[in-house]
DNA sequence: GTTGAAATTAGTACGAA
DNA sequence: TTCGTACTAATTTCAAC
């Protein structure tokens, strides 16, 4: 369930055109801050919360939903009660051209919690939720290995999850502390965007120091990444 | 919001203890999977869709909210309309005995969706949704630079979301293909379990076959990564 | 885009199985 | 415990402003 690949026909996905169809003014945002942090206010408080009216709030509301800014609702649960406590992060790497295979192949598996196809030294990261430890392992060797698109893995445990927010709002960063980056509306992108690899390489742990903002940064493109797995691993 | 530290202490978060105060049986998780795909529900179309009768429905939805094992409602949003369609993985080394620090600092950055610990070879995982790369940039070089918790980063971007599901539940298994690997219920953690760092060095780059399952496979520790980052990067 | 009233539905409290 | 029913309170819908 939850096919995100509409928005990807064949690669990239993540390229940002906002608002088609629905202008997402500030009380939108402040109807989804309202729907975040409550998922089943009724839209009668939701409107008083906001400081619209009620016809106003069902308007916007079914707008926002009938467009597709709002996709479902969904209640954020304990897994630690359900019996899933153990988390693990599995790095794909996935043969080329075999793609739609993986996809396919993904769906099939219901223990997949998230996956996104990422730039770096692997193709893609597995979110997966499980009972514990010798599962994960199992759902790896047994069920991952066998998929003829999968060529390599990478897996780590997820300790503890320290922060999770049902999602982020632009609204979001003028609240953190005084640096509103963006209006945040209207159309297009701005300034420099090099679409995805984005490749910058560092000074080979140099100093140490405490404070030095840059040279400890990273920011792992495909190409680098890849040629590193090749020769190193 | 949602700070998730309450399940941790110190350090190990992630080891199961599951049903504290309320049994877990096969109409809660049928009541958690419907509240999955709607959150929005009314508790008499829920028992409807439960096969249970509108008080227990009641009854059970508060307990399960009472109880913790419901966290909140929210909604699942496009965040492509909303102009936050970049979405990037930063991947943190720590300085160790400054995590309070560094879990504090990650409180005020609204920005941050998602932060866990992990084992291999970095320490923590942040995903961040930005409007456009260049932002991802500034986030890592001016603001998680300056936190002296962080030692390093390195940022990969995510090209496509392939699945997002809003969480996993035990009794999706048994639907996906037939592994139903554990009867979802009842008591402590079964098998093998140690419980974090998992630990085994694969053949460096042999064969590279076709479907060969063991082999290809990667389980990071915590030691080993943190020994390679230091040695090769 | 707002307010007010009717119709419907949700939430609560009880007794019975 | 769970179910069924009746009562109360709220929400949604629809109208006119």
């Amino acid at each position: 369930m939850t096919d995100m690949s509409s928005n990807s026909g064949s690669g990239g996905g993540t390229t940002g055109r906002i608002g088609i169809g629905l202008e997402m003014d500030a009380t939108h945002l402040k109807i989804l801050e309202v729907l975040r942090d409550n998922g089943r206010v009724s839209v009668s408080a939701l409107a008083e919360r906001v400081g619209i009216s009620r016809a106003n709030a069902y308007t916007r509301f079914e707008a926002l939903r009938a467009d597709g800014v709002i996709r479902r609702f969904t209640a954020e649960i304990d897994h630690q009660r359900t019996g899933l406590g153990i988390v693990a992060l599995i790095f794909v790497t996935v043969r080329q051209q075999m793609w739609r295979q993986f996809r396919a192949q993904l769906a099939q598996m219901p223990e997949v919690e998230y996956c996104a196809i990422t730039t770096g030294q692997h193709d893609a990261m597995i979110q997966v939720r499980m009972a514990d430890v010798a599962e994960v392992h199992a759902m790896v060797t047994e069920r991952l290995a066998n998929i003829p698109a999968v060529k390599a893995t990478e897996t780590v445990f997820i300790l503890d999850e320290v922060l999770r927010r049902p999602y982020v709002l632009p609204s979001d960063r003028d609240r953190g502390r005084g640096t509103p980056r963006r209006p945040a509306s209207s159309s297009g992108a701005s300034s420099s965007s090099s679409s995805s690899a984005y490749s910058s390489a560092p000074e080979p742990e140099q100093g140490q120091g405490q404070g030095l903002p840059l040279g400890k940064m990273r920011f792992v493109g495909a190409a680098e990444g890849r040629a590193a797995l090749r020769d190193a691993t």
